[in-house]
DNA sequence: TTGGGTGCAAACTCTTTGCATGCCC
DNA sequence: GGGCATGCAAAGAGTTTGCACCCAA
């Protein structure tokens, strides 16, 4: 089995280790969370959906590991409006996405495209600013809301 | 003088008028103020900006003045990180931009790419959602605070 | 005159911080 | 056992809403 087969669960959990942090239940339960996942989820929702599941995680704890995981970065933190913060999972070298978001229902739909990103590669070394990073979001109506 | 020439301002009180709707001193104000910015500025920024200028104007005004004209495309509105909104003049054909943002000192910088708008008019279409405006944002360290 | 516009204050939501307790190592 | 991790509650910041007064048309 290669290294590029170890799942976003797996090298979280060895991140933390290397970094001398715990595994507190807490942690173990928002990383689960999030590996089963496809696309980005608010602190509140992921705090919510760990109480169904019957844990007791407080918010608080939610936001902290989040924003350590995102320090790691093992998530990547997006904000598509509303002031609304939104973590996901980051994979390496594979499947670097952007977002649609319907502005009417808020669902935020994951794509990508190999020429917005050689375009942006191409900006980021043409412009006056050290980019660390890129968001791309495309607004407007998704397939069920436009009439 | 053509129509092309008409100022963001002029254009603004224009549709004010033809929606029926009246020009109270603080929608002059804010308006105003809009039209010597260059770039977005926070609710809480023209409010202060106002204030200085001596202009009474209360922030929740401020908040639904801004709704008001984004919901006539008069201004669009761009959230960057920290959950704080910027708001800033729109020009139908002209001068549309992007943003760097430096996430040590927050200040936010415009700048504007041909290649790139190509890039995501083309994805507009090649995507299965109607896409009414689309947002890039850089994140990184401007020049002052890469050290 | 009259109803939309405005200011003030309170409410709401998301997020952060303080502190005492708990549990991983 | 020691110290990081956690939960709860309170504080903070941005934004929205309620309501009474004011002013543009």
């Amino acid at each position: 089995m290669s290294a590029a087969t170890i799942t976003w669960r797996e090298r979280a959990l060895g991140e933390l280790q290397s970094a001398g942090l715990r595994k507190g239940q807490a942690r173990l339960a928002v990383i689960d969370l999030l590996s089963k996942q496809p696309c980005a989820l608010t602190a509140p929702e992921i705090e919510s959906g760990l109480r169904r599941k019957g844990h007791r995680v407080g918010l608080a704890t939610v936001y902290r590991t989040l924003e350590l995981l995102a320090d790691l970065k093992l998530v990547g933190r997006l904000e598509v409006g509303q002031g609304i913060a939104r973590y996901e999972p980051l994979t390496p070298g594979g499947d670097h996405h952007h977002h649609l978001v319907c502005d009417h229902c808020g669902r935020v739909i994951p794509f990508d495209d190999d020429e917005l990103e050689q375009t942006i590669d191409r900006l980021t070394h043409k412009v006056r600013f050290q980019v660390a990073e890129h968001d791309v979001v495309l607004h407007g109506a998704c397939r069920s809301c436009r009439n």
